[in-house]
DNA sequence: TTAAAAGTTGACTTTTTTACTCAGGTATCT
DNA sequence: AGATACCTGAGTAAAAAAGTCAACTTTTAA
């Protein structure tokens, strides 16, 4: 129950991007330099982020990169979902049941990890790029609705 | 982002386990024939949930497993721990720093991995092997006390 | 009491994924 | 022009996951 390096690195570096930035952007060597990371594999990764619109690239001398919008308005799940797959705890897909089980039908464990992947989505939607620049503690307590449903109405 | 199968076909396993009993114990080749899981590799994982006392096994002809207890007091975090790793999400382990950052301090989003797994951890923990063997929907949600911290009191 | 059924164990192998590296290319500024 | 830095895809070594093999133990029904 591991998540790949891959998340992580992008996070490390677009937290320190988001550290580090002001007013001029910042070449992928300072920051692999900092973070201990590979340049060559933050490269890659930084590829992926900016596929998918996270941050701008400037080339040239004196390029480097920097957040496309506010560190505020970036979800932690954004980064993970630009560089690593969604988040899929079990390869049984949340809607098709292909590969759940030999029959074809769900797995009997189906929903619980469709529960769990809505958890932990829930969480990484929810903190965003500053929260971690910054250090915010957010104490997060996951409420089961069949439980404690007392004076909350979510879904 | 995936969880081992080894955990999944434990749960599935056990889930199976919960629904079939009925007196008398099951053999694993009835579990790995319904389940359509190898039969040998369910006989790793029963031998670790054996050791972690959530499961009984009876020998000999007509021999097999049954639960060591109710299956509403085993909690699916229980089966995750006897036959997989503790509820881990990246290298970076919670308590020491090591391997965290090449300085040896702790890494920039240390902290929001720590808070990542606690909210795995805390679904898990709340649902039990009777929940998901009965089809139980517990509707989770992720509550920050930083930002909604108007009628709760948590941690 | 013996043979078969089922659990138990550890080592081994195959496959897949991860975590990189390499080599070359392209754009841009001085 | 040339240095700097971004950009890309292919390739690879190491590690982990997933599953197999073989041998052994315990028990019980015949």
């Amino acid at each position: 129950m591991k998540l790949s390096t891959k998340s992580r690195y992008a996070i490390m570096a677009m937290v320190d991007l988001a550290q580090q930035y002001s007013g001029s952007c910042v070449p992928l060597s300072l920051i692999a330099e900092r973070q201990g990371l590979p340049l060559q594999y933050l490269e890659q990764l930084f590829s992926k982020l900016r596929r998918g619109n996270l941050v701008k690239s400037v080339r040239g001398i004196n390029g480097g990169y920097e957040l496309a919008r506010e560190a505020s308005s970036i979800r932690i799940y954004d980064i993970i979902l630009a560089t690593d797959a969604p988040v899929k705890v079990t390869r049984c897909n949340s809607h098709e049941a292909k590969e759940c089980h030999a029959s074809g039908k769900r797995c009997n464990s189906h929903h619980l990890w469709y529960e769990l992947e809505h958890v932990m989505h829930d969480y990484l939607i929810q903190v965003s790029l500053s929260d971690v620049a910054c250090g915010n503690h957010n104490y997060p307590i996951v409420v089961l609705n069949s439980k404690k449903a007392d004076n909350m109405e979510a879904a």
